[in-house]
DNA sequence: CCAAAAGTGTTAAAGCTACACCCATGG
DNA sequence: CCATGGGTGTAGCTTTAACACTTTTGG
């Protein structure tokens, strides 16, 4: 076979949630070479029979069994594999921790990890993920984005957690309420959560759940 | 020759700048299918010899004769051309636009027109430009950008008058000034420019002409 | 001395931060 | 009745918006 010398096109997922107060990635195992035995962002090659979009969706639902995400493009690179020319799509997902059943069993044994402790990753990945995650810090002060970490209905609490967990550093839980209820992007639902011996929380809703890319 | 199913890689190159008080955008006249004869980005076919970022800037330069002018990705799309697997990186780029040299006696015609009050151009290039328009836009106010589109010294006047065509409102200049010299982007330097019968305006420039990519 | 653009300060309104007590519930 | 987390208001401070007169220059 001669020299391959026709553009690789790839995809890179970077997948976040936020469990146990902080904000994790999902990593899989290299399972081959380069950088074999590394943790890495998952990612695949593209075919060309489907969008770009459409392939960094499969993946993310390959590796989660969560559909219906908050998919954002980060940007794309070029010259990842010096063999040949080479161009990587990378992506963000947003979902919720509590919907995804990884799939521990594979070889490639995907598991969340703290965004704020990575090991060292594979290829240039800990940029990336840095990068999403100033990316999604920085879109929560003016866009619904938190929408995607979390369930159709929360609690003010559960939404202060997420918000918490990205920018890492406490909120004031009045302030908060505040800020959120005259943002305007999130709205109050006629039911109440009970859980434990303490008053019923107010379940609130985003008030649209579209995606705002600038 | 058989058909070509190897993905096709492109960039395409917004190429912004502020003449008449109006944001205005690069276009040149298509000269072969499809779409022929209607107004487009200039862009070009990526061969794997440089990376993307090379290859927008070398467009940029060709077609306006700029160099070291600021770029950014805007995002990648799949699936433009029909007959092949196809992806499109598009960037956006600032320019001064005094310094552009067009080359008008170009077949193509490369010419500037102004954001806001396109003609229907070939694929989906109105939406891209209105992409590109609205992130320097937001990134107005908390980045640096508007360094793209002045030279390295300029007056408070041409700054706000920079921030007006791209926000399409007229601005306080008292206020304008005051919210510059506090938010530690910009500095005086000790010169001045003297332009007619008038007092002489301070020269500002930009602390730091490093972009900030989020 | 006149025309033209540059430079400057104050006041009111809105928004943000910090902070402490009462409420509803389950056990 | 007690422990637990949910819900609320206010005062000081900072930030923003609106607005008009004086300065420097060239002709």
């Amino acid at each position: 076979m001669p020299p391959d010398t026709s553009p690789s096109v790839a995809t890179i997922v970077v997948i976040l949630a936020v469990t146990d107060g902080r904000l994790q990635v999902l990593l899989v195992h290299r399972t081959g070479p380069p950088e074999e035995g590394k943790w890495a962002l998952p990612g695949g090659r593209w075919d060309g029979t489907e969008s770009l979009d459409a392939l960094a969706t499969r993946k993310l639902v390959e590796e989660t069994g969560v559909a219906d995400v908050y998919l954002e493009q980060l940007f794309t690179i070029s010259g990842l594999d010096p063999a040949r020319p080479s161009v990587a799509v990378a992506y963000f997902a947003l979902v919720e921790a509590a919907k995804v059943r990884l799939r521990e069993e594979e070889a490639w044994h995907p598991a969340w990890q703290p965004v704020d402790a990575l090991p060292p990753l594979a290829f240039d990945n800990n940029r990336v993920i840095g990068q999403a995650a100033a990316r999604v810090g920085a879109k929560l002060d003016y866009t619904n984005i938190a929408y995607g970490l979390l369930p159709e209905q929360f609690t003010l609490r559960e939404l202060q957690a997420v918000y918490e967990a990205i920018l890492r550093r406490p909120l004031d839980r009045r302030n908060f309420r505040k800020r959120m209820l005259s943002s305007g992007i999130i709205e109050a639902t006629a039911e109440h959560r009970r859980a434990g011996a303490h008053r019923p929380a107010q379940l609130f809703r985003f008030i649209s759940r579209e995606p705002v890319i600038l």
